[in-house]
RNA sequence: GUGAAUGUAGUUCAGUUGGUUAGAACGUUGGAUUGUGGUUCCAAAGGUCGCCGGUUCGAGUCCGGUCUUUCACCCCA
């Protein structure tokens, strides 16, 4: 059916049952972010271009939505750029908004933009959509739901304790066994130092980022194929091969970086945050991994990064540290670390391992049965008890048959039904059937209530 | 952005080497002595076969393009 309605690539509609689980998933992290002190704030769905662009590479920069300026978007474009067939330039002529990509630029424009208004350290939550122009696939959406909660202006690194204890609670309240992986960008730097290659950072971080995927012998081709000399390649072995605690891990990194003080400070903070982590005993396994590099380019501490242990899926958390992420937009000095919590990849993992808890403790108890004229006004009334002492019920709009009435209960899942005509309305009483069992009462309205009061 | 697969009633799918009015199941709606659902029986509605173009006497079936969905790469939540 070609004329049928349809919705952009990469976007859903979400019917009430999906709905009502996305619900428990955002409540649920809520509860957990407002129980360590974040604060919520909320951010347009479109910013200036120039907030976004250069903020995630030049990936990143193909992925924004860009929006059409209004009104005769023509007048701007320079008739040279149309010839030259430039991209580039004629997109910064016609758009001058994009659709957010993520909450943590938006988040550092904010922080910027009300620094005078601001108690810091800050720290804020957010659960919003954001949009990415990529292609469709498991798991990626062009729309979906980013639960970020960042703390800016403290460099301590109890924050990023912090945020790992609020992983822990989150996916142990959600009932799933997750992997938190952890590394820092200083020993991914001093690793490239360690190869004469500093230049080489991102390609280096790009390539290892696959050590799992690929295998060591195709990273190795990957680094090659880089322009990466066999000899730098040769230094960086013991680091790929890396095996054990994350004691052993940090000791065989201490000795490594022993030259190099970028490489003695990320030794240092993640020996650290291993020390504080031992104090709060989180269920969550923390491993040390030097394979986890997050593409975004502004993290320059810690990166964290959580894993489901009993689905394939990509990362369902990520987050990390950023030293000057607000310094792009004039206010350098300001330390901040967030993670972000993808609630549509968590969603679908709960969905394969059928973990959403049964509750249908806010839907409808009771549908009351519509006869129409008097026997409506009555059973309007038994509604309105009801509601006021807290029990869900709707009243069947249409004097409809009783049949269509009863499916419509049935089809619903409303376990209760009540019916009231006239023989019921002349006693002031009323009949409450039981839909699961069949079985039917005769009850007054002081006698229902008592009965939904438990 | 690169490479591949896919697309037929609301849904899941049939549809023979191209050949009359394109089928099933489930679902939907109505009915089976007009106050009783989930089971059963009967009936009906619902498709310009994703869209555009081409080959052919003839296309759901073959070819091209386009869009959708899915998968891998890239990147990422």
């Amino acid at each position: 059916m070609a004329q049928k309605p349809s919705i952009p690539k990469g976007t859903r509609d979400f019917m009430p049952e999906e709905a009502i689980r996305r619900n428990y998933i955002f409540t649920t992290i809520q509860s957990v972010f407002e129980k360590y002190g974040y604060q919520p704030i909320e951010t347009p769905a479109m910013e200036n271009l120039s907030t976004l662009l250069g903020k995630y590479g030049e990936e990143g920069d193909k992925l924004l939505f860009k929006i059409l300026n209004s009104g005769d978007f023509t007048q701007k474009v320079d008739s040279q750029a149309w010839e030259d067939k430039d991209a580039l330039r004629l997109g910064t002529q016609v758009s001058e908004k994009g659709l957010r990509y993520d909450l943590t630029v938006p988040f550092a424009r904010f922080v910027v933009q009300h620094q005078n208004e601001l108690v810091f350290p800050f720290k804020r939550f957010q659960m919003q959509p954001v949009w990415r122009a990529d292609r469709p696939q498991k798991g990626r959406y062009r729309e979906f739901y980013q639960c970020d909660a960042d703390v800016i202006g403290s460099q301590s690194l109890l924050n990023e304790l912090e945020l790992l204890q609020i992983i822990d609670e989150v996916f142990g309240r959600l009932g799933l066994k997750v992997l938190i992986k952890v590394n820092h960008r200083k020993l991914l730097s001093a690793l490239a130092e360690l190869m004469g290659a500093p230049d080489k950072l991102i390609d280096l971080t790009v390539a290892i980022d696959k050590l799992d995927k690929i295998g060591l012998p195709s990273v190795l081709e990957e680094l090659r194929s880089k322009g990466i000399t066999d000899e730098a390649i040769a230094s960086l072995l013991p680091v790929l091969e890396l095996k054990g605690s994350n004691t052993d891990k940090l000791k065989v990194l201490a000795d490594l970086f022993e030259s190099i003080p970028v490489g003695r400070d990320g030794v240092e903070e993640v020996r650290e945050l291993l020390r504080y982590l031992e104090s709060v005993a989180i269920q969550t396994e923390v491993e040390l991994d030097l394979s986890l590099a997050r593409g975004l380019n502004y993290y320059t501490g810690i990166i964290i990064e959580v894993k489901s242990l009993e689905v394939e899926m990509g990362s369902i958390t990520g987050g990390g540290r950023y030293d000057d992420l607000t310094g792009i937009f004039g206010l350098s000095g300001m330390s901040g670390v967030g993670i972000s919590f993808g609630a549509d990849r968590i969603y679908d993992v709960l969905l394969q391992l059928n973990r959403f808890p049964a509750q249908h403790l806010h839907r409808t108890q009771i549908l009351l049965v519509n006869f129409g004229g008097d026997d409506a006004l009555y059973a309007l009334g038994i509604a309105q008890e009801l509601r006021e002492s807290g029990v869900p019920c709707e009243i069947y709009p249409d004097a409809a048959k009783l049949k269509k009435q009863m499916a419509y209960a049935d089809k619903r899942s409303i376990p209760y039904v009540i019916i009231a005509g006239e023989s019921e309305r002349k006693e002031g009483k009323l009949t409450l059937k039981n839909l699961h069992d069949g079985s039917q009462q005769l009850l007054s309205v002081g006698e229902l209530l008592s009965q939904f009061q438990a």
